[in-house]
DNA sequence: ATGCCGTGGAAACCACGA
């Protein structure tokens, strides 16, 4: 079984993009994240024409969270993180498939750093430790992919001495990607690859892909039952060098029957 | 050190991203 996650900058503007990433990879199960659509803009029929049934919840202009899966239909088990119920921003999305429990989240950017977008991410942080720690308990087979917006030591970063103060690598945010991971998660990529520099995001600017100026921010975290179940994993890089592409590359896992 | 590019939405600029 092959899950993928792809935060697609916009998913109308990337339609072509995506299609053609999904016929060439196929994987059965797809978190896509900054949808930038609203609910009704969804691109329903397309996505279906591709082959795959999808839930997802669309915000105007930002954030937008999808789920997708190939001979299966997600079994949608909520819409929001949970624990703040003023927060309306489209930012997670959980789904039952084939017994496998899916959280698809888009955690926030925080810059400027510090500052009230800052807080923000934080305080969503903290609520989605306290989601995932319920997840592990429940002891369901459970992956967490998404943009996490957090890259987790210095060999995730091209050049992590520009990045110490920004909100995607300050200690605090390393911090909390660390005591999620200590509850008893497994980082997919670095389980298997655990010295590469490996990147899912490179900037529009400065060439910054023919560069390899990275970041590893797109992450899957795996419960014990299906670290167990992990065979292989990757980055589609090439997909970041196509005409109208996301900044973000997709990031896959292959997990055992 | 930096939003230089890209997207969406509103309105021919702005917010936002990482």
């Amino acid at each position: 079984m092959k899950i993928a996650t792809y935060n697609v900058n916009g998913i109308n503007g990337r339609l072509p993009v995506l299609l053609r990433w999904l016929n060439e990879t196929a994987p059965d199960v797809v978190c896509l994240q900054e949808l930038k659509a609203p609910q009704e803009k969804f691109p329903e029929k397309a996505i279906q024409d591709a082959g795959y049934n999808a839930i997802w919840h669309g915000q105007k202009s930002w954030n937008g969270v999808a789920i997708l899966a190939r001979n299966a239909q997600p079994a949608e088990v909520q819409r929001e993180l949970p624990g703040d119920p003023e927060d309306l921003q489209s930012r997670y999305l959980e789904a039952t498939i084939n017994g496998i429990s899916v959280g698809c989240l888009y955690l926030p950017n925080g810059n400027p750093a510090p500052g009230p977008k800052f807080d923000y991410k934080l305080r969503w942080f903290e609520r989605f430790t306290a989601h995932a720690a319920s997840l592990l308990a429940s002891d369901k087979p459970v992956v967490l992919a998404g943009d996490y917006n957090v890259m987790p030591t210095e060999i995730d970063v091209y050049k992590p001495e520009r990045w110490v103060n920004d909100a995607l690598f300050r200690q605090e945010v390393r911090l909390a990607f660390k005591t999620l991971v200590d509850q008893g998660w497994t980082d997919a990529i670095r389980k298997l690859y655990p010295d590469e520099i490996i990147y899912t995001f490179w900037d529009y600017f400065r060439n910054a892909y023919e560069r390899n100026a990275g970041l590893r921010i797109d992450h899957f975290l795996l419960s014990p039952h299906l670290s167990s179940r992990l065979i292989a994993a990757g980055v589609d890089r090439n997909v970041r060098g196509w005409e109208k592409s996301s900044d973000h590359g997709p990031v896959w896992i292959e997990l055992s029957d």
